[in-house]
DNA sequence: TTTTCGACCAAAAAACCAAAATAGTCAAAT
DNA sequence: ATTTGACTATTTTGGTTTTTTGGTCGAAAA
């Protein structure tokens, strides 16, 4: 079974890009690789910001997946949520366009991307609100509002994207995940009577 | 009583850089600006990046003095933490070039931006940790590390100022920053016996 | 029909260069 | 101790040419 030339193009495309950036990838550089001339290219996809966009979507896609799968690994909602931060940061880093995308000042502000940074962050945010859900049904969360609690949570997490690139903080990573993590489980109010 | 030549040059400074940027903003503006020679700016700073830098860490300190009045104005320490998130979002968005400086790209990577960056950072750990202790020592809040602790919220607030230049939310931002106190003062778990 | 590609174009970017602007120096003046 | 004008070395700018690049099209192949 042949690969499908739409998929093997985002394929290469997705190698290229990660190494050299967007702008130094060219279009002949993608069409060479393939060993295909560059109008064919625009058979398939009908200008280059197209085929990043899909480069995009195909990273974003497969993190969620790969979040998706370690979630459902888990039942109790709480190690849910836990695998869920710990694997999302993790595969973060590793989505090298995503990543660029998403961060580089020269992309950001194109309004393709723009686009897809909201449905990215949206999802992030559906994937919460469904743990927070599940936690409430089986009666281990206890918030009112889980619309605004996804998004607190989401933003919290965008918090730990900042620090990622000053230093690559690996070994302080987990040390303060756990830690978030637990705030976020258990508050820092102290319980009114004598609990715990 | 004169001011002093140096408070003087780094409040026109501040002035010209948060109107046209760091880029844009010469010696001979600020010296002009002030009715005196190039050359004496360079009396009192050794170059433009040191006047940069020192608008920057005036704005700092002037965000930090306006959290600590706030924060004491308050005696409870719920209350302080409340305090101390809306008041440092707020003024955030007033100090243009601490803004700038944390923000654009260009500014971003260069070395002494960053010591700046780190510093003022450290100081909101510090500034949480303060918080934190009294409230232990108050017994209202349970926190085991509270260094970890004030880390794990500096990261979260970090996370509020991503969204900030996407949109303006002044009128979200009110409503997010309490569901995130709400979560992070009584966390998401419920409480094992019956209880609230 | 569907897919590929060479030839082509307009627009963007890179290379180049001279002129202007700018950060920074210094010796002399105050 | 402070100020400054004159000076310089280095960037930045503005304008021009050349090259590269994104994108089109019609013809050829499959």
């Amino acid at each position: 079974m042949k690969e499908d030339p739409h998929d093997l193009i985002i394929q290469v495309s997705a190698q290229l890009f990660g190494r050299f950036g967007y702008k130094k990838t060219t279009m002949d550089d993608i069409a060479q690789a393939l060993r295909m001339g560059k109008s064919s290219l625009y058979y398939y996809f009908k200008s280059k910001e197209e085929v990043f966009q899909a480069v995009v979507e195909m990273e974003a896609s497969q993190l969620k997946a790969a979040v998706l799968v370690a979630i459902n690994k888990e039942s109790d909602p709480q190690e849910k949520l836990r695998q869920y931060v710990m694997v999302r940061m993790q595969k973060f880093k590793e989505t090298v366009n995503l990543y660029e995308a998403v961060r580089s000042d020269y992309l950001m502000h194109l309004p393709f991307i723009e686009k897809v940074r909201v449905k990215y962050d949206l999802e992030e945010v559906s994937i919460i609100q469904g743990i927070l859900k599940d936690g409430q049904q089986k009666a281990v969360f206890r918030i009112d509002d889980i619309q605004l609690g996804a998004v607190a949570i989401a933003i919290a997490m965008k918090g730990l994207e900042i620090p990622l690139l000053i230093n690559d903080l690996e070994n302080n990573l987990q040390l303060r995940l756990d830690k978030l993590l637990e705030i976020l489980f258990h508050g820092i109010v102290k319980p009114p009577k004598g609990l715990e």
